[in-house]
DNA sequence: TGACAATATTACTATATAACTATATGGTTG
DNA sequence: CAACCATATAGTTATATAGTAATATTGTCA
């Protein structure tokens, strides 16, 4: 990390907080894949949709979604090439940690 | 993301409910500079004894900070590299999400 | 304009968790 | 072993938040 004040903290928490809840994930899952309109995330996910809607409104205030209309249905989709970047990072991050955890062979296995 | 099932998500989800809260970021920024003691770690971060003692325990089980035992002092630093290339991949991704936010001239600044 | 479809908002409940106080554990030194 | 230091654990309280059901909003089309 470098120089991070507090504010700088406070920001960073509330943008992992967002990322940090299983169905939100499944929502960035989703959205990392193409556009896709409120009711198909619902399907996707598989929860309520006022949940769903939530959902979608906190990552939009983290900056991590952004939102268009068309017509009666709201496309929502990741904010940008930044998002994609982090959260490749993130799974980066997680598959070395938890190789360790688990033991995966992460090299080219068969070969025997 | 790549292919990531519902198991992988809640691991991540663990990993960054782990980092997503002020005061273990603070730990965090805290061990990023050298190894502490939990003592130094108290007065770095200004909270109660008990409370960082917790946040320690949520890192370790996180992999994100181990610990040693040297006398009658513990020792934690972080777990490795890989920590610290997903703190500063998120503080990357911080930075270009709020610069949007706050406008910030990330780019050379001065020279009029 | 009225019925309908898609999404958002509100109100509520249940659960998770951060911080605090008090106490316990483990190690050191006289 | 007893006093003491550093750290961990347990119990409690207050707050945050995920999920759900009901309702509101916004847009479309007859």
């Amino acid at each position: 990390m470098l120089k991070l004040n507090v504010h700088h903290l406070e920001d960073i928490s509330l943008m992992l907080k967002a990322l940090a809840d299983l169905t939100r994930l499944k929502i960035m899952q989703v959205l990392h894949e193409k556009e896709r309109c409120v009711g198909d995330i619902v399907k996707a996910v598989g929860t309520g949709q006022a949940n769903i809607s939530k959902h979608l409104q906190l990552l939009t205030l983290a900056h991590l979604v952004k939102s268009r209309r068309e017509g009666m249905t709201i496309h929502y989709s990741l904010a940008g090439p930044f998002v994609e970047n982090l959260c490749e990072s993130i799974c980066k991050g997680y598959s070395t940690i938890f190789s360790k955890k688990y033991g995966v062979v992460n090299k080219k296995s068969r070969k025997p």
